[in-house]
DNA sequence: TACTAAATAAGAATTTTTCTTACTTAGAGA
DNA sequence: TCTCTAAGTAAGAAAAATTCTTATTTAGTA
Protein backbone atom coordinates (compact mmCIF):
# COMPACT_ATOMS: atom_id res chain seq x y z
CA UNK A 1 0.00 0.00 0.00
CA UNK A 2 1.00 3.47 -0.78
CA UNK A 3 2.15 5.77 1.52
CA UNK A 4 -0.57 8.51 -0.02
CA UNK A 5 -3.58 5.76 0.54
CA UNK A 6 -2.05 5.10 3.92
CA UNK A 7 -2.87 8.21 5.38
CA UNK A 8 -5.52 8.70 3.60
CA UNK A 9 -7.44 5.48 5.70
CA UNK A 10 -5.38 6.75 8.66
CA UNK A 11 -7.42 10.52 8.02
CA UNK A 12 -10.45 8.80 7.52
CA UNK A 13 -10.20 7.05 11.27
CA UNK A 14 -9.47 10.21 12.89
CA UNK A 15 -12.37 12.03 11.18
CA UNK A 16 -14.63 9.17 12.09
CA UNK A 17 -13.32 9.73 15.87
CA UNK A 18 -14.95 13.08 15.00
CA UNK A 19 -10.76 14.80 15.29
CA UNK A 20 -9.83 17.44 13.01
CA UNK A 21 -7.03 15.23 10.92
CA UNK A 22 -4.27 17.61 10.60
CA UNK A 23 -1.02 16.68 9.70
CA UNK A 24 0.64 16.14 12.55
CA UNK A 25 -2.03 13.71 14.24
CA UNK A 26 -1.45 11.80 11.12
CA UNK A 27 2.41 11.59 11.11
CA UNK A 28 1.66 10.64 15.52
CA UNK A 29 -0.74 8.02 14.99
CA UNK A 30 1.46 6.58 11.82
CA UNK A 31 4.34 6.71 14.52
CA UNK A 32 1.99 4.87 17.00
CA UNK A 33 1.32 2.15 14.39
CA UNK A 34 4.77 1.88 13.45
CA UNK A 35 5.82 1.44 17.18
CA UNK A 36 3.32 -0.83 17.80
CA UNK A 37 4.24 -3.54 20.54
CA UNK A 38 6.36 -1.37 21.59
CA UNK A 39 4.47 0.53 24.24
CA UNK A 40 6.02 4.06 23.45
CA UNK A 41 5.91 7.29 25.55
CA UNK A 42 5.40 10.64 24.19
CA UNK A 43 9.26 11.35 24.03
CA UNK A 44 9.74 7.88 21.67
CA UNK A 45 6.90 9.17 19.25
CA UNK A 46 8.81 12.30 19.26
CA UNK A 47 12.32 10.37 18.65
CA UNK A 48 11.07 8.56 15.79
CA UNK A 49 8.47 11.48 14.28
CA UNK A 50 11.07 14.40 14.02
CA UNK A 51 13.85 13.63 11.23
CA UNK A 52 10.73 13.56 8.97
CA UNK A 53 8.78 16.33 10.82
CA UNK A 54 11.21 19.01 12.11
CA UNK A 55 8.54 21.10 12.74
CA UNK A 56 6.69 19.09 15.35
CA UNK A 57 6.88 20.26 19.02
CA UNK A 58 7.25 17.51 21.87
CA UNK A 59 4.24 19.30 23.20
CA UNK A 60 2.10 18.40 20.47
CA UNK A 61 2.82 14.99 20.80
CA UNK A 62 1.52 14.89 24.23
CA UNK A 63 -1.54 16.33 23.43
CA UNK A 64 -2.20 14.38 20.57
CA UNK A 65 -1.71 11.19 22.22
CA UNK A 66 -4.06 11.79 25.23
CA UNK A 67 -6.30 13.24 22.72
CA UNK A 68 -6.07 10.22 20.78
CA UNK A 69 -6.75 7.76 24.19
CA UNK A 70 -9.44 9.83 24.96
CA UNK A 71 -11.59 9.14 22.13
CA UNK A 72 -10.62 5.60 22.05
CA UNK A 73 -8.58 5.61 19.07
CA UNK A 74 -5.25 4.02 20.90
CA UNK A 75 -4.43 3.04 24.13
CA UNK A 76 -2.95 4.26 27.27
CA UNK A 77 -1.04 1.53 29.41
CA UNK A 78 -0.72 2.22 32.62
CA UNK A 79 3.49 1.42 33.55
CA UNK A 80 4.94 0.27 36.27
CA UNK A 81 7.50 3.10 36.43
CA UNK A 82 4.91 5.70 36.48
CA UNK A 83 5.47 6.96 32.62
CA UNK A 84 2.20 7.41 30.50
CA UNK A 85 2.78 5.18 27.65
CA UNK A 86 0.73 3.79 24.64
CA UNK A 87 0.38 1.77 21.76
CA UNK A 88 -2.19 1.63 18.57
CA UNK A 89 -3.36 -1.16 19.67
CA UNK A 90 -7.37 -0.42 20.88
CA UNK A 91 -8.15 -3.42 21.36
CA UNK A 92 -6.13 -5.34 23.79
CA UNK A 93 -7.06 -4.33 27.40
CA UNK A 94 -4.45 -6.69 29.27
CA UNK A 95 -0.44 -6.17 29.68
CA UNK A 96 2.45 -8.18 31.07
CA UNK A 97 4.91 -6.39 32.55
CA UNK A 98 8.28 -8.02 33.48
CA UNK A 99 10.35 -5.85 35.91
CA UNK A 100 13.28 -7.34 34.68
CA UNK A 101 13.54 -5.94 30.84
CA UNK A 102 11.00 -2.87 31.80
CA UNK A 103 8.86 -4.44 28.64
CA UNK A 104 4.96 -4.55 28.33
CA UNK A 105 3.70 -6.46 25.98
CA UNK A 106 -0.16 -7.09 25.16
CA UNK A 107 -1.83 -10.03 26.39
CA UNK A 108 -5.17 -10.22 24.50
CA UNK A 109 -7.15 -13.35 25.39
CA UNK A 110 -11.05 -13.50 24.22
CA UNK A 111 -11.72 -16.43 27.12
CA UNK A 112 -10.41 -13.87 29.67
CA UNK A 113 -12.68 -11.26 28.44
CA UNK A 114 -15.08 -13.02 28.06
CA UNK A 115 -14.81 -14.03 31.88
CA UNK A 116 -14.49 -10.82 32.98
CA UNK A 117 -17.29 -9.25 31.08
CA UNK A 118 -19.42 -12.25 32.99
CA UNK A 119 -18.02 -11.72 36.63
CA UNK A 120 -18.80 -8.00 36.26
CA UNK A 121 -22.45 -8.35 35.10
CA UNK A 122 -23.39 -10.19 38.44
CA UNK A 123 -21.26 -7.87 40.22
CA UNK A 124 -23.23 -5.16 38.78
CA UNK A 125 -20.88 -2.36 40.25
CA UNK A 126 -23.63 0.67 41.49
CA UNK A 127 -23.09 4.46 40.65
CA UNK A 128 -19.63 3.32 38.06
CA UNK A 129 -20.25 3.15 34.32
CA UNK A 130 -17.42 0.97 33.09
CA UNK A 131 -15.36 2.34 30.20
CA UNK A 132 -12.62 -0.27 30.61
CA UNK A 133 -11.18 -3.30 32.10
CA UNK A 134 -7.70 -4.01 31.91
CA UNK A 135 -5.59 -7.09 33.41
CA UNK A 136 -2.14 -6.27 34.35
CA UNK A 137 0.31 -9.24 35.08
CA UNK A 138 3.68 -8.22 36.80
CA UNK A 139 6.36 -10.79 37.36
CA UNK A 140 9.85 -11.41 35.88
CA UNK A 141 10.86 -13.19 32.84
CA UNK A 142 13.01 -16.19 33.44
CA UNK A 143 14.87 -16.16 30.69
CA UNK A 144 15.27 -12.39 29.82
CA UNK A 145 15.98 -12.59 26.23
CA UNK A 146 13.22 -14.88 24.94
CA UNK A 147 9.78 -14.01 24.89
CA UNK A 148 7.01 -15.03 26.65
CA UNK A 149 5.19 -18.14 25.15
CA UNK A 150 2.00 -16.84 25.04
CA UNK A 151 2.48 -13.62 23.90
CA UNK A 152 0.72 -12.86 20.85
CA UNK A 153 0.69 -9.17 19.55
CA UNK A 154 -2.15 -9.13 17.14
CA UNK A 155 -1.83 -7.46 13.68
CA UNK A 156 -3.61 -4.49 13.11
CA UNK A 157 -4.35 -4.20 9.69
CA UNK A 158 -3.40 -1.34 7.67
CA UNK B 1 -3.93 0.34 71.65
CA UNK B 2 -1.11 2.48 72.17
CA UNK B 3 0.99 4.54 69.86
CA UNK B 4 4.17 2.52 71.29
CA UNK B 5 2.73 -1.25 70.83
CA UNK B 6 1.77 0.10 67.71
CA UNK B 7 5.11 1.09 66.69
CA UNK B 8 6.03 -1.81 68.31
CA UNK B 9 4.22 -4.11 65.94
CA UNK B 10 5.34 -1.58 62.85
CA UNK B 11 9.33 -2.17 63.59
CA UNK B 12 8.37 -6.58 63.85
CA UNK B 13 6.64 -6.08 60.30
CA UNK B 14 9.71 -4.38 58.74
CA UNK B 15 11.87 -6.82 60.74
CA UNK B 16 9.80 -9.89 59.46
CA UNK B 17 10.71 -8.34 55.34
CA UNK B 18 14.01 -7.96 56.11
CA UNK B 19 14.04 -4.62 56.23
CA UNK B 20 15.92 -2.02 58.95
CA UNK B 21 13.61 -0.68 61.58
CA UNK B 22 14.63 3.03 60.91
CA UNK B 23 12.46 5.54 62.43
CA UNK B 24 11.77 7.19 58.95
CA UNK B 25 10.31 3.93 58.03
CA UNK B 26 7.72 3.38 60.98
CA UNK B 27 6.68 6.42 60.38
CA UNK B 28 6.22 6.19 56.59
CA UNK B 29 4.54 2.72 57.27
CA UNK B 30 2.43 4.79 59.80
CA UNK B 31 0.89 7.06 57.42
CA UNK B 32 0.54 5.19 55.18
CA UNK B 33 -2.23 3.02 57.41
CA UNK B 34 -3.50 6.13 58.18
CA UNK B 35 -3.94 7.01 54.64
CA UNK B 36 -5.05 3.70 53.58
CA UNK B 37 -7.91 3.84 50.93
CA UNK B 38 -6.49 6.84 49.95
CA UNK B 39 -3.81 5.49 47.61
CA UNK B 40 -1.71 8.71 48.14
CA UNK B 41 1.39 9.98 46.37
CA UNK B 42 4.82 10.19 47.95
CA UNK B 43 4.28 13.97 48.12
CA UNK B 44 0.92 13.18 50.23
CA UNK B 45 2.87 11.00 52.38
CA UNK B 46 5.40 13.40 53.50
CA UNK B 47 2.84 16.22 53.61
CA UNK B 48 1.30 13.89 56.51
CA UNK B 49 5.00 13.14 57.60
CA UNK B 50 6.63 16.64 57.72
CA UNK B 51 4.43 17.95 61.10
CA UNK B 52 5.57 15.51 63.72
CA UNK B 53 9.00 14.64 61.70
CA UNK B 54 10.43 18.01 60.15
CA UNK B 55 13.60 16.40 59.53
CA UNK B 56 12.31 13.73 57.04
CA UNK B 57 13.23 14.51 53.27
CA UNK B 58 11.23 13.73 50.40
CA UNK B 59 13.61 11.61 48.78
CA UNK B 60 13.81 9.30 51.79
CA UNK B 61 9.74 9.30 51.30
CA UNK B 62 9.97 8.39 48.05
CA UNK B 63 13.00 5.48 48.37
CA UNK B 64 11.29 4.16 51.28
CA UNK B 65 7.95 3.37 49.57
CA UNK B 66 9.67 1.76 46.67
CA UNK B 67 11.47 -0.27 49.13
CA UNK B 68 8.33 -1.14 50.70
CA UNK B 69 7.09 -2.21 47.66
CA UNK B 70 9.89 -3.98 46.50
CA UNK B 71 9.08 -6.09 49.75
CA UNK B 72 5.82 -6.78 49.18
CA UNK B 73 4.76 -4.85 52.46
CA UNK B 74 2.79 -2.57 50.74
CA UNK B 75 1.03 -1.71 47.29
CA UNK B 76 2.40 0.61 44.25
CA UNK B 77 -0.78 1.13 42.36
CA UNK B 78 -1.09 2.08 38.76
CA UNK B 79 -3.09 5.21 38.30
CA UNK B 80 -4.26 6.88 35.11
CA UNK B 81 -2.78 10.25 35.69
CA UNK B 82 0.79 8.81 35.57
CA UNK B 83 1.95 9.32 38.89
CA UNK B 84 3.26 6.68 41.58
CA UNK B 85 0.50 6.21 44.27
CA UNK B 86 0.71 3.75 46.79
CA UNK B 87 -1.01 1.65 49.97
CA UNK B 88 -0.67 -0.31 52.90
CA UNK B 89 -3.10 -2.91 51.58
CA UNK B 90 -1.18 -5.40 50.27
CA UNK B 91 -3.76 -7.63 49.65
CA UNK B 92 -6.11 -5.93 47.19
CA UNK B 93 -4.52 -6.75 43.89
CA UNK B 94 -7.55 -4.81 41.95
CA UNK B 95 -8.86 -1.08 41.99
CA UNK B 96 -11.32 1.09 40.24
CA UNK B 97 -10.07 4.10 38.80
CA UNK B 98 -13.08 7.47 38.39
CA UNK B 99 -11.86 9.70 35.51
CA UNK B 100 -14.32 12.15 37.40
CA UNK B 101 -12.98 12.56 40.26
CA UNK B 102 -9.70 11.05 39.45
CA UNK B 103 -9.81 8.04 42.75
CA UNK B 104 -8.88 5.19 43.38
CA UNK B 105 -10.94 2.34 45.35
CA UNK B 106 -9.26 -0.90 46.08
CA UNK B 107 -11.53 -3.85 45.34
CA UNK B 108 -11.07 -7.01 47.09
CA UNK B 109 -13.03 -10.27 45.57
CA UNK B 110 -12.16 -13.60 46.19
CA UNK B 111 -14.00 -15.03 43.70
CA UNK B 112 -12.36 -12.82 40.92
CA UNK B 113 -9.22 -13.23 42.42
CA UNK B 114 -9.80 -17.21 42.21
CA UNK B 115 -11.26 -17.05 38.42
CA UNK B 116 -8.39 -15.10 37.45
CA UNK B 117 -5.94 -17.95 39.29
CA UNK B 118 -7.46 -20.95 37.27
CA UNK B 119 -7.33 -19.00 34.10
CA UNK B 120 -3.87 -18.58 34.40
CA UNK B 121 -3.19 -21.75 35.51
CA UNK B 122 -4.78 -23.02 32.48
CA UNK B 123 -2.87 -20.84 30.02
CA UNK B 124 0.52 -21.17 32.16
CA UNK B 125 2.56 -18.23 30.55
CA UNK B 126 6.14 -19.66 29.44
CA UNK B 127 9.15 -18.41 30.35
CA UNK B 128 7.30 -15.89 32.33
CA UNK B 129 7.13 -15.53 36.53
CA UNK B 130 3.91 -14.09 38.01
CA UNK B 131 4.85 -11.76 40.95
CA UNK B 132 0.97 -10.02 41.01
CA UNK B 133 -2.27 -10.02 39.06
CA UNK B 134 -4.19 -6.98 39.25
CA UNK B 135 -7.38 -6.32 37.81
CA UNK B 136 -7.79 -2.37 36.60
CA UNK B 137 -11.63 -1.21 36.07
CA UNK B 138 -11.92 2.40 34.46
CA UNK B 139 -14.61 4.32 34.34
CA UNK B 140 -17.29 7.32 36.08
CA UNK B 141 -18.87 7.21 38.62
CA UNK B 142 -22.74 8.23 37.60
CA UNK B 143 -22.66 10.74 40.53
CA UNK B 144 -19.76 11.85 41.92
CA UNK B 145 -20.83 12.24 45.48
CA UNK B 146 -21.44 9.31 46.22
CA UNK B 147 -19.63 6.26 46.48
CA UNK B 148 -19.63 2.94 44.18
CA UNK B 149 -21.86 0.64 45.80
CA UNK B 150 -19.71 -2.46 45.62
CA UNK B 151 -16.70 -0.73 47.23
CA UNK B 152 -15.10 -2.70 50.34
CA UNK B 153 -11.72 -1.25 51.67
CA UNK B 154 -10.86 -3.67 53.73
CA UNK B 155 -10.00 -2.96 57.56
CA UNK B 156 -6.25 -3.67 57.98
CA UNK B 157 -5.64 -4.89 61.56
CA UNK B 158 -3.63 -2.72 63.17
C1' DT C 1 -12.89 32.14 -0.66
C1' DA C 2 -13.40 33.69 3.88
C1' DC C 3 -14.39 32.62 8.51
C1' DT C 4 -14.01 30.49 13.03
C1' DA C 5 -13.12 27.22 16.30
C1' DA C 6 -9.64 24.21 17.08
C1' DA C 7 -4.89 22.92 16.80
C1' DT C 8 0.01 23.95 16.98
C1' DA C 9 4.94 25.82 17.99
C1' DA C 10 7.94 27.38 21.14
C1' DG C 11 9.65 27.30 25.12
C1' DA C 12 8.82 28.65 29.93
C1' DA C 13 7.21 26.65 34.03
C1' DT C 14 5.78 22.98 36.93
C1' DT C 15 5.68 18.60 38.70
C1' DT C 16 7.63 14.33 39.67
C1' DT C 17 11.43 11.54 40.50
C1' DT C 18 16.21 10.33 40.91
C1' DC C 19 20.82 11.07 42.19
C1' DT C 20 25.04 12.55 44.84
C1' DT C 21 27.65 13.25 48.90
C1' DA C 22 28.57 13.57 53.46
C1' DC C 23 26.58 12.28 57.67
C1' DT C 24 23.94 9.13 60.79
C1' DT C 25 22.13 4.95 62.66
C1' DA C 26 20.41 0.07 63.33
C1' DG C 27 21.66 -4.20 64.25
C1' DA C 28 25.39 -7.51 64.67
C1' DG C 29 29.25 -9.18 67.08
C1' DA C 30 32.85 -8.84 70.70
C1' DT D 1 27.35 -2.62 76.86
C1' DC D 2 30.57 -0.89 73.28
C1' DT D 3 32.17 -0.82 68.69
C1' DC D 4 31.96 -1.54 63.97
C1' DT D 5 30.00 -1.54 59.44
C1' DA D 6 26.72 -1.85 56.07
C1' DA D 7 22.70 0.33 55.23
C1' DG D 8 19.91 4.33 55.54
C1' DT D 9 19.17 9.37 55.49
C1' DA D 10 19.24 14.69 54.70
C1' DA D 11 19.80 18.17 51.66
C1' DG D 12 19.34 19.87 47.69
C1' DA D 13 21.01 19.69 42.97
C1' DA D 14 19.76 17.54 38.85
C1' DA D 15 17.18 15.12 35.62
C1' DA D 16 13.03 13.57 33.64
C1' DA D 17 8.31 13.99 32.60
C1' DT D 18 4.45 16.75 31.82
C1' DT D 19 1.67 20.87 31.50
C1' DC D 20 0.79 25.51 30.41
C1' DT D 21 0.79 30.08 27.94
C1' DT D 22 0.49 32.93 24.04
C1' DA D 23 0.83 34.08 19.46
C1' DT D 24 0.26 31.92 15.12
C1' DT D 25 -1.59 28.63 11.89
C1' DT D 26 -4.93 25.51 9.91
C1' DA D 27 -8.99 22.30 8.96
C1' DG D 28 -13.43 22.08 7.98
C1' DT D 29 -17.40 24.77 7.05
C1' DA D 30 -20.56 28.29 5.16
Amino acid sequence: MQKSTHRHTLRERLLACGLKATHQRIVVYEALLELHGKHPMAEEVYQLLKPANPSISLGTVYKTLDTFAEANLIHKVLSEEGGKRFDANASAHSHIYCSNTREIVDFEDEELDALLQEFLQRRNLGNFEIRSVSVQLTGKKVEPEKQISITRVPKIDL
